[in-house]
DNA sequence: TACGATACGGAACACAGATTCCGCTTGCCT
DNA sequence: AGGCAAGCGGAATCTGTGTTCCGTATCGTA
Protein backbone atom coordinates (compact mmCIF):
# COMPACT_ATOMS: atom_id res chain seq x y z
CA UNK A 1 0.00 0.00 0.00
CA UNK A 2 1.52 3.37 -1.22
CA UNK A 3 0.67 6.00 1.24
CA UNK A 4 -1.76 8.32 -0.80
CA UNK A 5 -2.21 11.33 1.12
CA UNK A 6 -2.79 13.79 -1.09
CA UNK A 7 -0.97 17.02 0.49
CA UNK A 8 -3.22 19.91 -0.66
CA UNK A 9 -1.42 21.59 -3.47
CA UNK A 10 1.01 24.47 -3.07
CA UNK A 11 -1.15 27.90 -4.85
CA UNK A 12 0.81 28.21 -7.92
CA UNK A 13 0.42 24.42 -8.17
CA UNK A 14 -3.10 24.30 -7.84
CA UNK A 15 -3.29 27.56 -10.41
CA UNK A 16 -1.18 26.02 -13.05
CA UNK A 17 -3.14 22.88 -12.81
CA UNK A 18 -6.25 25.01 -14.10
CA UNK A 19 -4.63 26.79 -16.59
CA UNK A 20 -3.23 22.96 -17.97
CA UNK A 21 -6.74 21.87 -17.73
CA UNK A 22 -8.43 25.18 -19.75
CA UNK A 23 -5.68 25.22 -22.36
CA UNK A 24 -6.24 21.43 -22.51
CA UNK A 25 -10.13 21.83 -23.61
CA UNK A 26 -9.79 24.64 -26.11
CA UNK A 27 -6.59 22.61 -27.77
CA UNK A 28 -8.06 19.33 -28.01
CA UNK A 29 -11.82 20.63 -28.84
CA UNK A 30 -10.52 22.33 -31.69
CA UNK A 31 -7.91 19.72 -32.91
CA UNK A 32 -8.76 16.54 -31.66
CA UNK A 33 -7.65 13.51 -29.91
CA UNK A 34 -4.43 13.91 -32.17
CA UNK A 35 -3.53 17.83 -30.77
CA UNK A 36 -0.26 17.31 -29.18
CA UNK A 37 1.17 17.92 -25.24
CA UNK A 38 3.23 20.92 -26.96
CA UNK A 39 0.61 23.05 -27.85
CA UNK A 40 -1.62 22.13 -24.32
CA UNK A 41 1.60 23.62 -22.71
CA UNK A 42 2.47 25.90 -24.97
CA UNK A 43 -1.43 27.64 -24.60
CA UNK A 44 -1.04 27.23 -21.08
CA UNK A 45 1.60 28.98 -20.90
CA UNK A 46 3.78 26.60 -18.85
CA UNK A 47 6.65 24.10 -19.42
CA UNK A 48 5.57 20.48 -20.63
CA UNK A 49 6.87 18.84 -17.63
CA UNK A 50 4.40 20.99 -15.89
CA UNK A 51 1.58 19.61 -17.85
CA UNK A 52 3.12 16.06 -17.16
CA UNK A 53 3.75 16.63 -13.44
CA UNK A 54 -0.33 17.00 -13.40
CA UNK A 55 -1.26 14.43 -15.59
CA UNK A 56 1.27 11.40 -15.56
CA UNK A 57 0.62 11.17 -19.36
CA UNK A 58 -1.49 12.27 -22.42
CA UNK A 59 -4.10 9.87 -22.03
CA UNK A 60 -4.51 10.48 -18.20
CA UNK A 61 -5.26 14.02 -19.35
CA UNK A 62 -7.64 13.38 -22.38
CA UNK A 63 -9.65 10.71 -20.31
CA UNK A 64 -9.95 13.71 -17.31
CA UNK A 65 -11.32 16.16 -20.20
CA UNK A 66 -13.81 13.38 -21.30
CA UNK A 67 -14.57 12.39 -17.68
CA UNK A 68 -15.47 15.94 -16.98
CA UNK A 69 -17.56 16.78 -20.31
CA UNK A 70 -19.38 13.78 -19.48
CA UNK A 71 -20.53 15.54 -15.88
CA UNK A 72 -21.62 18.34 -17.23
CA UNK A 73 -23.94 16.78 -19.94
CA UNK A 74 -25.26 14.26 -17.07
CA UNK A 75 -25.79 17.06 -14.90
CA UNK A 76 -27.30 19.16 -17.00
CA UNK A 77 -29.49 16.26 -18.53
CA UNK A 78 -30.49 15.73 -14.42
CA UNK A 79 -32.06 19.12 -14.39
CA UNK A 80 -34.07 17.87 -17.00
CA UNK A 81 -36.17 15.22 -15.13
CA UNK A 82 -38.35 17.26 -13.24
CA UNK A 83 -39.96 18.12 -17.10
CA UNK A 84 -43.36 17.19 -17.19
CA UNK A 85 -43.49 16.15 -20.97
CA UNK A 86 -40.65 13.09 -21.23
CA UNK A 87 -40.45 13.38 -25.02
CA UNK A 88 -39.77 17.28 -24.53
CA UNK A 89 -36.87 16.74 -21.93
CA UNK A 90 -35.38 13.95 -23.97
CA UNK A 91 -34.84 16.02 -27.36
CA UNK A 92 -33.40 18.96 -25.22
CA UNK A 93 -31.18 16.30 -23.97
CA UNK A 94 -29.86 15.58 -26.70
CA UNK A 95 -29.69 18.92 -28.19
CA UNK A 96 -27.81 19.76 -25.14
CA UNK A 97 -25.70 17.01 -25.84
CA UNK A 98 -25.36 17.68 -29.39
CA UNK A 99 -23.94 21.00 -28.93
CA UNK A 100 -21.28 19.40 -26.51
CA UNK A 101 -19.98 16.78 -28.64
CA UNK A 102 -19.87 18.43 -31.91
CA UNK A 103 -17.95 20.93 -30.22
CA UNK A 104 -15.18 19.39 -29.24
CA UNK A 105 -13.42 17.14 -31.46
CA UNK A 106 -11.12 15.18 -28.99
CA UNK A 107 -14.78 14.34 -27.34
CA UNK A 108 -16.57 13.25 -30.42
CA UNK A 109 -13.10 10.89 -31.18
CA UNK A 110 -12.88 9.40 -27.86
CA UNK A 111 -16.62 8.48 -28.38
CA UNK A 112 -15.98 6.93 -31.21
CA UNK A 113 -13.02 5.40 -30.30
CA UNK A 114 -13.84 1.63 -31.12
CA UNK A 115 -10.09 -0.03 -31.20
CA UNK A 116 -8.98 1.38 -27.77
CA UNK A 117 -9.00 -0.96 -24.76
CA UNK A 118 -11.41 -2.12 -22.96
CA UNK A 119 -14.30 0.77 -23.09
CA UNK A 120 -13.89 2.76 -19.65
CA UNK A 121 -16.68 4.36 -18.17
CA UNK A 122 -16.89 7.33 -15.62
CA UNK A 123 -19.87 8.01 -13.35
CA UNK A 124 -20.81 10.69 -15.52
CA UNK A 125 -21.44 8.16 -17.92
CA UNK A 126 -23.32 6.13 -15.97
CA UNK A 127 -25.20 8.75 -14.47
CA UNK A 128 -26.17 10.22 -18.19
CA UNK A 129 -26.99 6.56 -18.37
CA UNK A 130 -29.51 6.31 -15.78
CA UNK A 131 -31.10 9.83 -16.51
CA UNK A 132 -31.74 9.48 -20.43
CA UNK A 133 -33.20 5.71 -19.46
CA UNK A 134 -35.66 7.35 -17.93
CA UNK A 135 -36.30 10.03 -20.16
CA UNK A 136 -36.39 7.50 -22.55
CA UNK A 137 -39.12 4.74 -20.65
CA UNK A 138 -41.48 7.89 -19.39
CA UNK A 139 -41.17 9.16 -23.08
CA UNK A 140 -42.60 5.67 -24.53
CA UNK A 141 -45.13 5.45 -21.88
CA UNK A 142 -46.60 9.10 -23.52
CA UNK A 143 -46.41 6.98 -26.49
CA UNK A 144 -44.29 9.89 -28.26
CA UNK A 145 -40.88 7.75 -28.48
CA UNK A 146 -41.00 4.70 -30.51
CA UNK A 147 -40.80 1.52 -27.96
CA UNK A 148 -37.86 -0.30 -30.11
CA UNK A 149 -35.21 2.00 -29.52
CA UNK A 150 -32.95 1.23 -26.26
CA UNK A 151 -30.64 2.93 -24.32
CA UNK A 152 -28.07 1.74 -25.81
CA UNK A 153 -28.70 3.31 -29.27
CA UNK A 154 -28.22 6.67 -27.83
CA UNK A 155 -24.53 6.60 -27.92
CA UNK A 156 -24.34 5.58 -31.21
CA UNK A 157 -26.81 8.17 -32.59
CA UNK A 158 -24.50 10.81 -30.81
CA UNK A 159 -21.80 9.66 -31.63
CA UNK A 160 -22.50 9.71 -35.15
CA UNK A 161 -23.69 13.41 -34.97
CA UNK A 162 -20.14 13.84 -33.18
CA UNK A 163 -18.12 12.21 -35.90
CA UNK A 164 -19.67 13.32 -38.86
CA UNK A 165 -20.39 17.51 -37.46
CA UNK A 166 -16.51 18.02 -38.91
CA UNK A 167 -17.42 17.42 -42.01
CA UNK A 168 -17.39 20.00 -44.83
CA UNK A 169 -20.88 21.30 -45.50
CA UNK A 170 -22.75 24.48 -47.16
CA UNK A 171 -23.83 25.29 -43.95
CA UNK A 172 -21.83 25.38 -40.98
CA UNK A 173 -23.76 23.57 -38.10
CA UNK A 174 -24.92 20.93 -40.05
CA UNK A 175 -25.18 18.73 -37.09
CA UNK A 176 -28.18 20.34 -36.43
CA UNK A 177 -29.97 18.77 -39.54
CA UNK A 178 -28.61 15.84 -38.60
CA UNK A 179 -29.90 15.57 -34.83
CA UNK A 180 -33.19 17.08 -36.26
CA UNK A 181 -33.30 14.00 -38.61
CA UNK A 182 -32.51 11.74 -36.08
CA UNK A 183 -34.86 13.06 -33.54
CA UNK A 184 -37.79 12.89 -36.15
CA UNK A 185 -37.01 9.27 -36.46
CA UNK A 186 -37.43 8.35 -33.06
CA UNK A 187 -40.80 9.70 -32.93
CA UNK A 188 -43.34 7.21 -32.26
CA UNK A 189 -45.54 7.89 -35.65
CA UNK A 190 -42.29 7.48 -37.41
CA UNK A 191 -41.34 3.81 -36.96
CA UNK A 192 -42.85 2.45 -39.90
CA UNK A 193 -41.23 -1.07 -39.26
CA UNK A 194 -39.47 -2.42 -35.87
CA UNK A 195 -35.42 -1.50 -35.75
CA UNK A 196 -33.56 -4.71 -36.68
CA UNK A 197 -32.22 -7.02 -34.52
CA UNK B 1 6.62 17.45 -69.31
CA UNK B 2 7.69 13.90 -68.15
CA UNK B 3 7.41 10.75 -70.42
CA UNK B 4 4.17 8.89 -68.67
CA UNK B 5 4.52 6.24 -71.33
CA UNK B 6 3.67 3.43 -68.90
CA UNK B 7 4.67 0.29 -70.05
CA UNK B 8 3.45 -2.71 -69.16
CA UNK B 9 4.17 -4.10 -65.47
CA UNK B 10 6.50 -6.87 -65.53
CA UNK B 11 4.46 -10.08 -64.30
CA UNK B 12 5.13 -10.39 -60.99
CA UNK B 13 4.95 -6.81 -60.64
CA UNK B 14 0.91 -7.18 -61.50
CA UNK B 15 1.11 -10.01 -59.66
CA UNK B 16 2.69 -8.44 -56.15
CA UNK B 17 0.48 -5.15 -56.86
CA UNK B 18 -2.62 -6.88 -56.28
CA UNK B 19 -1.69 -8.92 -53.41
CA UNK B 20 -0.66 -5.37 -51.56
CA UNK B 21 -3.97 -3.72 -52.72
CA UNK B 22 -5.96 -6.61 -51.41
CA UNK B 23 -3.85 -7.27 -48.36
CA UNK B 24 -4.28 -3.09 -47.60
CA UNK B 25 -8.07 -3.58 -48.31
CA UNK B 26 -8.53 -6.10 -45.53
CA UNK B 27 -6.32 -3.96 -42.69
CA UNK B 28 -6.99 -0.95 -43.45
CA UNK B 29 -10.86 -2.37 -43.27
CA UNK B 30 -10.33 -3.72 -39.88
CA UNK B 31 -7.68 -1.52 -38.43
CA UNK B 32 -8.54 2.06 -39.52
CA UNK B 33 -6.22 4.51 -41.43
CA UNK B 34 -3.59 3.99 -38.66
CA UNK B 35 -2.83 0.53 -39.25
CA UNK B 36 0.84 0.26 -40.60
CA UNK B 37 2.76 -0.39 -43.85
CA UNK B 38 4.47 -2.43 -42.30
CA UNK B 39 1.36 -4.70 -41.46
CA UNK B 40 0.20 -4.52 -45.08
CA UNK B 41 3.65 -6.08 -46.36
CA UNK B 42 3.37 -8.27 -44.14
CA UNK B 43 -0.23 -9.66 -44.92
CA UNK B 44 0.95 -8.92 -48.83
CA UNK B 45 3.82 -11.66 -48.01
CA UNK B 46 5.93 -8.97 -49.96
CA UNK B 47 8.52 -6.63 -48.73
CA UNK B 48 8.22 -2.62 -47.44
CA UNK B 49 9.96 -1.50 -50.31
CA UNK B 50 7.48 -3.44 -52.72
CA UNK B 51 4.74 -1.64 -51.11
CA UNK B 52 6.11 1.38 -51.74
CA UNK B 53 7.33 0.86 -55.43
CA UNK B 54 3.67 0.81 -56.24
CA UNK B 55 2.45 3.23 -53.82
CA UNK B 56 4.56 6.18 -53.14
CA UNK B 57 3.58 7.11 -50.20
CA UNK B 58 0.79 5.50 -47.49
CA UNK B 59 -1.38 8.73 -48.31
CA UNK B 60 -1.60 7.28 -51.98
CA UNK B 61 -2.29 4.03 -51.02
CA UNK B 62 -5.23 4.96 -48.83
CA UNK B 63 -6.61 7.20 -51.21
CA UNK B 64 -6.43 4.13 -54.09
CA UNK B 65 -8.78 2.10 -51.68
CA UNK B 66 -11.00 5.19 -51.28
CA UNK B 67 -11.53 6.35 -54.65
CA UNK B 68 -11.70 2.08 -55.04
CA UNK B 69 -14.66 2.14 -52.21
CA UNK B 70 -16.12 4.95 -53.61
CA UNK B 71 -16.49 3.90 -57.57
CA UNK B 72 -18.12 0.48 -56.08
CA UNK B 73 -20.45 2.15 -53.86
CA UNK B 74 -21.37 4.30 -57.25
CA UNK B 75 -21.55 1.72 -59.75
CA UNK B 76 -24.25 -0.31 -57.62
CA UNK B 77 -26.34 2.80 -56.90
CA UNK B 78 -26.29 3.07 -60.82
CA UNK B 79 -27.75 -0.16 -60.65
CA UNK B 80 -30.78 1.33 -59.10
CA UNK B 81 -31.58 3.80 -61.32
CA UNK B 82 -33.67 1.95 -63.21
CA UNK B 83 -36.28 1.05 -60.45
CA UNK B 84 -39.88 2.47 -60.59
CA UNK B 85 -39.52 3.29 -56.68
CA UNK B 86 -37.31 5.68 -56.28
CA UNK B 87 -37.51 5.84 -52.34
CA UNK B 88 -37.20 2.62 -52.56
CA UNK B 89 -34.16 2.91 -54.64
CA UNK B 90 -32.56 5.24 -52.46
CA UNK B 91 -32.80 2.94 -49.42
CA UNK B 92 -31.30 0.45 -51.17
CA UNK B 93 -28.57 2.81 -51.95
CA UNK B 94 -28.26 3.99 -48.33
CA UNK B 95 -28.55 0.11 -46.79
CA UNK B 96 -25.41 -0.63 -49.58
CA UNK B 97 -23.74 2.08 -48.50
CA UNK B 98 -23.49 1.12 -44.88
CA UNK B 99 -22.66 -2.08 -45.41
CA UNK B 100 -19.42 -1.31 -47.17
CA UNK B 101 -18.88 1.91 -44.77
CA UNK B 102 -19.82 -0.01 -41.58
CA UNK B 103 -17.11 -2.60 -43.08
CA UNK B 104 -14.44 -0.48 -44.05
CA UNK B 105 -12.81 1.37 -40.62
CA UNK B 106 -10.40 3.18 -42.85
CA UNK B 107 -12.87 4.17 -45.23
CA UNK B 108 -15.32 5.52 -42.34
CA UNK B 109 -12.85 7.38 -40.70
CA UNK B 110 -11.73 8.93 -43.75
CA UNK B 111 -14.96 10.11 -44.74
CA UNK B 112 -14.82 11.52 -41.16
CA UNK B 113 -11.91 13.64 -41.34
CA UNK B 114 -12.27 17.07 -41.28
CA UNK B 115 -9.28 18.67 -40.56
CA UNK B 116 -7.20 16.89 -43.98
CA UNK B 117 -6.51 18.88 -46.35
CA UNK B 118 -8.74 20.60 -49.33
CA UNK B 119 -11.69 17.56 -49.44
CA UNK B 120 -10.51 15.93 -52.47
CA UNK B 121 -12.85 14.23 -54.87
CA UNK B 122 -12.43 11.46 -56.84
CA UNK B 123 -14.32 10.03 -59.77
CA UNK B 124 -17.06 7.72 -57.91
CA UNK B 125 -17.90 10.01 -55.44
CA UNK B 126 -19.06 12.62 -57.94
CA UNK B 127 -21.28 10.06 -59.80
CA UNK B 128 -22.53 8.97 -56.42
CA UNK B 129 -23.32 12.69 -55.77
CA UNK B 130 -25.38 12.89 -58.91
CA UNK B 131 -26.37 9.15 -58.74
CA UNK B 132 -28.02 9.44 -55.38
CA UNK B 133 -29.02 13.21 -56.29
CA UNK B 134 -31.52 12.27 -58.94
CA UNK B 135 -33.14 9.48 -56.73
CA UNK B 136 -33.62 11.71 -53.98
CA UNK B 137 -35.04 14.21 -56.35
CA UNK B 138 -37.37 11.82 -57.23
CA UNK B 139 -38.53 10.79 -54.33
CA UNK B 140 -39.25 13.71 -53.23
CA UNK B 141 -41.35 14.09 -56.48
CA UNK B 142 -43.31 11.34 -55.49
CA UNK B 143 -44.04 12.66 -51.86
CA UNK B 144 -42.33 9.87 -50.08
CA UNK B 145 -38.98 11.71 -48.84
CA UNK B 146 -39.28 15.00 -46.84
CA UNK B 147 -38.39 17.64 -49.38
CA UNK B 148 -36.27 19.55 -46.73
CA UNK B 149 -33.34 16.90 -47.32
CA UNK B 150 -30.47 18.03 -49.18
CA UNK B 151 -28.07 16.01 -51.14
CA UNK B 152 -25.10 17.37 -48.96
CA UNK B 153 -26.94 15.98 -46.06
CA UNK B 154 -26.20 12.39 -47.20
CA UNK B 155 -22.38 11.98 -46.43
CA UNK B 156 -22.87 13.49 -42.86
CA UNK B 157 -25.51 10.83 -42.24
CA UNK B 158 -23.54 8.10 -43.76
CA UNK B 159 -20.70 9.09 -42.22
CA UNK B 160 -21.99 9.40 -39.16
CA UNK B 161 -23.48 5.59 -39.54
CA UNK B 162 -19.78 4.14 -39.83
CA UNK B 163 -18.04 6.07 -37.73
CA UNK B 164 -20.44 4.83 -35.18
CA UNK B 165 -20.51 0.81 -36.61
CA UNK B 166 -17.44 0.27 -34.80
CA UNK B 167 -18.60 0.90 -30.96
CA UNK B 168 -19.44 -1.36 -28.49
CA UNK B 169 -23.14 -2.31 -28.71
CA UNK B 170 -24.96 -5.54 -27.36
CA UNK B 171 -25.79 -6.47 -31.19
CA UNK B 172 -23.15 -6.37 -33.35
CA UNK B 173 -24.40 -4.51 -36.55
CA UNK B 174 -25.91 -2.11 -34.47
CA UNK B 175 -25.75 0.40 -37.50
CA UNK B 176 -28.38 -1.07 -39.16
CA UNK B 177 -30.70 0.06 -35.67
CA UNK B 178 -29.01 3.47 -36.09
CA UNK B 179 -29.40 3.55 -40.33
CA UNK B 180 -32.87 2.13 -40.06
CA UNK B 181 -33.98 5.64 -37.49
CA UNK B 182 -32.14 7.93 -39.52
CA UNK B 183 -34.30 6.74 -43.03
CA UNK B 184 -37.41 6.55 -40.70
CA UNK B 185 -36.57 10.17 -40.39
CA UNK B 186 -35.91 11.34 -44.22
CA UNK B 187 -39.90 9.86 -44.79
CA UNK B 188 -42.17 12.58 -45.92
CA UNK B 189 -44.39 11.94 -42.94
CA UNK B 190 -41.64 12.01 -40.64
CA UNK B 191 -40.91 15.93 -40.88
CA UNK B 192 -42.60 17.72 -38.20
CA UNK B 193 -41.03 20.43 -38.26
CA UNK B 194 -38.30 21.84 -41.28
CA UNK B 195 -34.58 21.28 -40.77
CA UNK B 196 -32.86 24.04 -39.22
CA UNK B 197 -30.87 26.04 -41.48
C1' DT C 1 21.17 -19.61 -72.32
C1' DA C 2 22.88 -14.90 -71.53
C1' DC C 3 22.08 -10.03 -70.66
C1' DG C 4 19.99 -5.81 -69.20
C1' DA C 5 16.23 -3.82 -67.24
C1' DT C 6 12.80 -4.33 -63.59
C1' DA C 7 11.43 -5.44 -59.30
C1' DC C 8 12.23 -7.15 -54.72
C1' DG C 9 13.44 -7.38 -49.56
C1' DG C 10 14.30 -5.46 -45.56
C1' DA C 11 17.90 -3.13 -42.89
C1' DA C 12 18.95 1.64 -42.10
C1' DC C 13 17.41 6.31 -41.68
C1' DA C 14 14.61 10.37 -40.51
C1' DC C 15 11.30 12.60 -38.16
C1' DA C 16 7.58 13.55 -35.13
C1' DG C 17 5.81 13.55 -30.79
C1' DA C 18 5.38 11.55 -26.04
C1' DT C 19 7.87 11.30 -21.78
C1' DT C 20 11.82 11.92 -18.61
C1' DC C 21 15.37 14.34 -15.99
C1' DC C 22 17.58 17.54 -13.36
C1' DG C 23 19.36 22.08 -12.12
C1' DC C 24 16.88 26.18 -10.82
C1' DT C 25 12.85 28.83 -8.68
C1' DT C 26 9.18 29.72 -5.53
C1' DG C 27 5.67 29.09 -1.91
C1' DC C 28 5.14 27.88 2.82
C1' DC C 29 6.34 27.43 7.54
C1' DT C 30 8.96 28.66 11.70
C1' DA D 1 14.61 36.28 7.07
C1' DG D 2 16.08 31.37 6.30
C1' DG D 3 15.53 26.69 5.09
C1' DC D 4 13.75 23.34 2.21
C1' DA D 5 10.37 20.59 0.04
C1' DA D 6 7.25 21.19 -3.81
C1' DG D 7 7.10 22.84 -8.40
C1' DC D 8 8.82 24.48 -12.70
C1' DG D 9 10.98 24.74 -17.53
C1' DG D 10 12.51 22.84 -21.41
C1' DA D 11 16.46 20.43 -23.47
C1' DA D 12 17.50 15.67 -24.09
C1' DT D 13 15.84 11.04 -24.73
C1' DC D 14 13.15 7.26 -26.38
C1' DT D 15 9.97 5.13 -29.39
C1' DG D 16 7.09 4.08 -33.02
C1' DT D 17 6.45 4.60 -37.99
C1' DG D 18 6.80 6.30 -42.55
C1' DT D 19 10.18 6.28 -46.19
C1' DT D 20 14.61 5.52 -48.61
C1' DC D 21 18.46 2.84 -50.43
C1' DC D 22 21.02 -0.54 -52.50
C1' DG D 23 22.74 -5.23 -53.14
C1' DT D 24 20.34 -9.27 -54.94
C1' DA D 25 16.87 -11.92 -57.50
C1' DT D 26 13.71 -12.37 -61.38
C1' DC D 27 11.58 -11.51 -65.82
C1' DG D 28 11.57 -10.97 -70.70
C1' DT D 29 14.01 -10.93 -74.80
C1' DA D 30 17.61 -12.01 -78.32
Amino acid sequence: MSEVIDRPLRADARRNRERVLSAAREVFAEQGRDAQMDDVARRADVGVGTVYRHFPTKDALLTALSDEMFAVVAAHVRTLLAREDAWEAFVQAMWFSGEKTAGDRAFSEIMAASSDLPPRTCPGQEDLIVTVGDLMARAKAEGRMRPDVTIDDIPLLMCGVGSASGMVHPSRQAWRRHLAIILDGLRAEAACAPLPD
